[in-house]
DNA sequence: CTGAAAGCGCTTACAG
DNA sequence: CTGAAAGCGCTTACAG
């Protein structure tokens, strides 16, 4: 069905071996006339060499796996999209795997394996404390992830949390707001640790410590981050700011505060984490810190192919996040 | 680094063809002891499969090619996601490659050829017009697609467009509406075309048709929808319902009503199209018709594979739409 | 029940 | 400059 090297050599009237080496561009090989009657008979006969074999004999199969764990999630799909480009532009193709209650995170890993990548890049923060997952990982194969990894030894390629907290504490701080509360994802996750830490470490930095009456936990969704706003307002009803853990949860925040008949930004300020596109649309606009996925997936791609192609990588690599400024925060 | 097959069957102490028939679960051969040892030597060693190896015998990839041209974009993040969740569960792995300004679709379909897909799934709507993609894919590969292909051949998956003009329509119209107006996506593409139809019929069954001036053309972005609902009022400033080709456009039309001082919905009502994650959460909470992506590409991939594996299937296949009313639309 | 042969489509030393 | 050999890791008839 397809056409074969040796389909294309007797067209060109040489051996297949010397339709290979022309066709992989070894200049110093062939007359120019034979190299040219190779070219042209590819071409005619529309030729497509097979990845397949190639990989095998070079023992390299020029894919890189991609295991997510749900990328109908904003932020994973663009963090997959952009490492797919990156690395198409290195000339890798991109395998998908998912892993969700299903599906084991061993089995993803292992059919990755199965295809022979060359390196597989993980997008699962679901997952950080998985064993199995961190079991299925160790090993020889170049492996990048964007969230940690249990057992660790995989290079890290992420953003800066702790920066995120730092920058929303001192927003509102800058805006002489002196009781903040917060809504943060769930407290097992590292992501949340190190933005409580950097939020915390600013705030007492101010002067004023972040007592356990302004926290609230929520589980990253719209309906999470609504009722944690009641229970935060519960709890303190002097609060005049609230920093959310992702944009998702902020829409929820909005809401109940809207509900309690607060006034946005004047009675409350808010910011949240990630900017998606619809940040800037909400009613009022949400000021939000900038997390990079799309930088993420392709700086994390192009680590995982300079590690392929033998390089050394740092084993964390972490990239700036930026405060959005919109209409969601003013002063008390 | 990897053990094969070899590997095993030296440690089984049988020949490794033996070996192989016996793991690919061949039962009649072998004896239950020879059996029972290489079982256990394959699992002692680790053993994974090479998938090339195996592909290139079998002259089967057991792999299918993504060929997407936004998927940053909701939707079509979706319908991969749902695609490649169809695929792994009958045991086929996903190769992604993305068609964007810097990569022709020529390239990106040769791509997926050389690594031998079994078939193409593809969701790119922007590349409905476009003559190289659909000569890049006429060939003997199965292929299935969400949108329409230039020069046709190629099974459409998707949902029913006119059907959601007309529900928008119909629903309006029930709530009274007269002066209905409509902000489109781009006119050359088929789901413009075919929305539009389903609603200018309704309209005209209710004895009121649709005049050029209450139709404005936009570009599916937020500013597109923002400023053409600002041309639409100025062209006919008495209607009193926008139907919006899809969500994001119809944030930026709830945001130009807003500014133009018109109450929502009390003012002037809206339907958008799509369901994202994000329309029940808007204010007002959008009412739109929700657009099945994820069940079109579970769909789209398990007709792929009935493809693939020789069965007939149709040339094309809509999945119906459904209208989800609530709090952006009443009576005028 | 088990093994040896042939071959999938290539690349890469190695000869000539 | 060109070709023949060997081999990548498998599967699948075909013998025994």
């Amino acid at each position: 069905m397809y056409v074969s090297l040796k389909d294309v050599a007797a067209r060109a009237g040489v051996s297949f071996q010397t339709a290979s080496k022309v066709l992989n561009g070894h200049s110093r090989v062939a007359s120019p006339s034979t190299r040219e009657r190779i070219l042209r008979a590819a071409a005619d006969l529309g030729y497509v060499p097979n990845a397949m074999a190639r990989g095998l004999v070079r023992q390299a199969s020029v894919t890189i796996g991609v295991l997510a764990d749900d990328f109908s999630d904003q932020a994973v799909s663009q963090f997959v999209l952009a490492a797919q480009r990156a690395a198409a532009s290195r000339g890798h193709g991109a395998l998908i795997s998912s892993v969700h209650a299903d599906i084991d995170a061993e089995l993803a890993v292992r059919k990755l394996l199965e295809y022979r990548v060359d390196g597989i890049l993980v997008a699962a923060p679901s997952l950080e404390d998985e064993p199995s997952l961190g079991a299925a990982l160790r090993g020889p194969l170049p492996v990048v992830s964007i969230n940690r990894i249990h057992g660790g030894g995989v290079p890290l390629i992420g953003s800066d949390h702790a920066m995120t907290g730092t920058l929303a504490a001192e927003h509102l701080l800058g805006l002489g707001h002196q009781r903040i509360g917060t809504v943060i994802g769930p407290r097992g996750r590292q992501v949340v640790q190190r933005r409580m830490r950097g939020f915390r470490e600013a705030l007492r930095a101010a002067g004023q410590p972040l007592p356990e009456r302004r926290i609230v936990e929520a589980d990253w969704t719209y309906d999470g981050g609504w009722s944690a706003t009641h229970r935060l307002l519960d709890s303190d009803p002097t609060i005049t700011a609230v920093f959310v853990h992702n944009d998702v949860m902020a829409m929820g925040v909005l809401k109940a505060l809207h509900e309690r008949g607060l006034r946005l930004p004047a009675d409350c300020s808010v910011v949240g984490c990630d900017d998606l596109s619809f940040a800037g649309y909400l009613v009022p606009a949400l000021t939000t810190v900038r997390i990079p996925f799309e930088e993420t997936g392709e700086r994390a791609a192009t680590l995982l192919l300079d590690r392929i192609g033998g390089k050394r990588i740092p084993a964390r690599d972490l990239l700036p996040v930026e405060l959005v400024v919109r209409e969601s925060t003013s002063s008390p």
